[in-house]
DNA sequence: TTTCCTTGGGAACACCGATGCGCATCGAAA
DNA sequence: TTTCGATGCGCATCGGTGTTCCCAAGGAAA
């Protein structure tokens, strides 16, 4: 784990599309040589795999909102198994564990082809120990290169 | 786009990395068909490119923290000239427009080599038009398959 | 200095992406 | 019903690229 490693991670992280002649060139390696890194790298389990970025239209048009959740309690058996309900529930695209007012502050992505209503009423209430919910609505998501 | 268009783009979403004969396989075409669809996609803009799913460690052991921004005023140019210099700020990994109480919601990445307190001091103070900055520390953030 | 080990470069091979062709299917028009 | 046109599939082919050799260069240890 050099420099080189570092520029391949940052530029596999980008775009990983190119080829070894290519990603060698950016990072000042032979093509054989670009490979065998990046096969080191996905041995080592520092590059998990590779996926397509999608436009907002492919995931959806999806809009985001937040979550603030409050279990009943914080035993560890009631975290636990809102955890696992969560695993299993593709809306929330993010979970967090927070310090401060509430338990957790989950991210939901709402296709356009969905509502948020029925997602509440149907999904986010029907999660275990749930005590209480507050929603922040967001009006437009800014473009990130991430 | 079709169902097959929607299996292609799920499939392709969650892992890229096989062949036009395996993608073929899992949504019933044959290799060169399959070829055929991922490229007219990618054409459409509906696959907009190609990156590496990094391990935590390959981040840098990202911590994660949320901030409530509140602008000074919320005329035009104030909140332009604050997303024009977030889009600069490597730091922030996503940036929403709310409703309610604050103006915009940040998710921050702090790589474990690096700290809040200087990214808060150095970095978000310094983003022009801010009023106030409500921190929100996660303590752990689920793992997700997004 | 010698040896060992790591890492890079070059070349050969195999595989897969890319594309042209023929054919089947479907819908529209007469 | 028949015909025409368009669309999209599968097959076959070709070239590019991934993959894997081997050898050389450089650095560390003895």
């Amino acid at each position: 784990m050099d420099t080189i490693d570092s520029k391949i991670i940052a530029q596999l992280g980008q775009e990983s599309g190119l080829t070894s002649e290519a990603l060698g060139e950016r990072v000042g390696l032979s093509p054989s040589a670009a490979h065998r890194r990046v096969k080191t790298l996905e041995q080592q389990g520092l590059i998990l795999g590779y996926r397509a970025r999608l436009s907002r239209a492919a995931r959806g048009n999806p809009s985001t909102v937040f979550v603030s959740v409050t279990l009943t309690d914080q035993r560890q058996a009631t975290m636990q198994q809102f955890e696992q309900a969560l695993a299993r529930t593709l809306q929330v695209s993010e979970a967090h564990l927070m310090s401060g007012e509430s338990d957790y502050l989950l991210k939901v992505l709402v296709r356009e082809d969905d509502s948020y209503e029925r997602i509440h009423r149907e999904v986010l209430s029907a999660l275990p120990g749930v005590h209480r919910l507050v929603t922040q609505f967001t009006i437009r998501t800014l473009a990130t290169e991430d």
